[in-house]
DNA sequence: GCAATTGATGTAATAACATTACATTTCAAG
DNA sequence: CTTGAAATGTAATGTTATTACATCAATTGC
């Protein structure tokens, strides 16, 4: 919700991730960040906590890869703090498109809730191909 | 859908798989068959493709980790080749509630229509705390 | 029976992903 | 200036998964 400020470490790796046409792995983000003087995965992994913190990146937990959100601030229902991201991955071309939809999030609460199980984090993602590879 | 007969390793797995209270990784697995003559990943790992090609395990995107198959044969809708699987796990005890929503299908099928991506395999996962950790 | 094929297995090495531990630097209070 | 919190640098290690190659067993066709 609040775009606080980036440091250093944090505006590179964001910046990586923002010019991606696809989910980066995070080690693919250290090779790219070489020249700027990225030398261990913990520089990577350090700054990607606290983009995840801020929501302004997404993990894809089928992929082993992270993506800048692809939400515009305040975006349908004032960023996407109130449920749950999904996203579609294109097992061809990578691309990702991230969506969320009410009426799934709402249909997954009323199940947890009829079982009785408090929800922290939920993951929905969609693996196939995109309308240009299909 | 068929449950073909298993090879010698495939059983192993699966009965450890359907034995443990939780999802095991992939190593804790080859730990549990140390005795049993398992030496390397590889033997998991094989027998552990063709369990899930045959639906009899699933695999949680978000852990890691392996669990055998929760339904009963033809429970509901005769097995669930026909939609998707979801998982509620506990982060605190590491229960896994498997189950499926065919409301939540059809919504995130409809989504995929609309945007002309053709899913191919889809992640639904819940980590939370179930009723007893709560 | 016997070669040819196929699927399963054994083993080693390596690749890919992630964390722990500890030293140092930065920078904003106080 | 001092101090404490956050960020950073670096090395080592831990965890998850795959590649490569050799061998073994069951099946098929002759
Ligand atoms: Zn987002
Ligand atoms: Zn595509
Ligand atoms: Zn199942
Ligand atoms: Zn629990």
């Amino acid at each position: 919700m609040t775009s606080p400020a980036l440091t250093k470490n944090q505006t590179l790796v964001f910046d990586v991730l923002t010019k991606s046409e696809s989910a980066l792995s995070a080690y693919t983000i250290l090779d790219k960040l070489r020249d700027n003087g990225f030398r261990a995965p913990l520089q990577v992994y350090r700054a990607l906590d606290k983009l995840l913190e801020h929501g302004m990146v997404h993990r894809l937990e089928s992929l082993n890869a992270f993506v800048a959100c692809a939400h515009q601030q305040s975006a349908c229902c004032g960023s996407h703090g109130h449920g749950t991201v999904a996203f579609a991955i294109c097992d061809s071309c990578g691309h990702v498109i991230e969506f969320h939809d009410h009426e799934v999030d709402h249909r997954l609460d009323d199940w947890a809730r009829g079982q009785r199980f408090k929800p922290e984090k939920r993951t929905i993602e969609i693996r196939g191909l995109c309308e240009s590879c299909a």
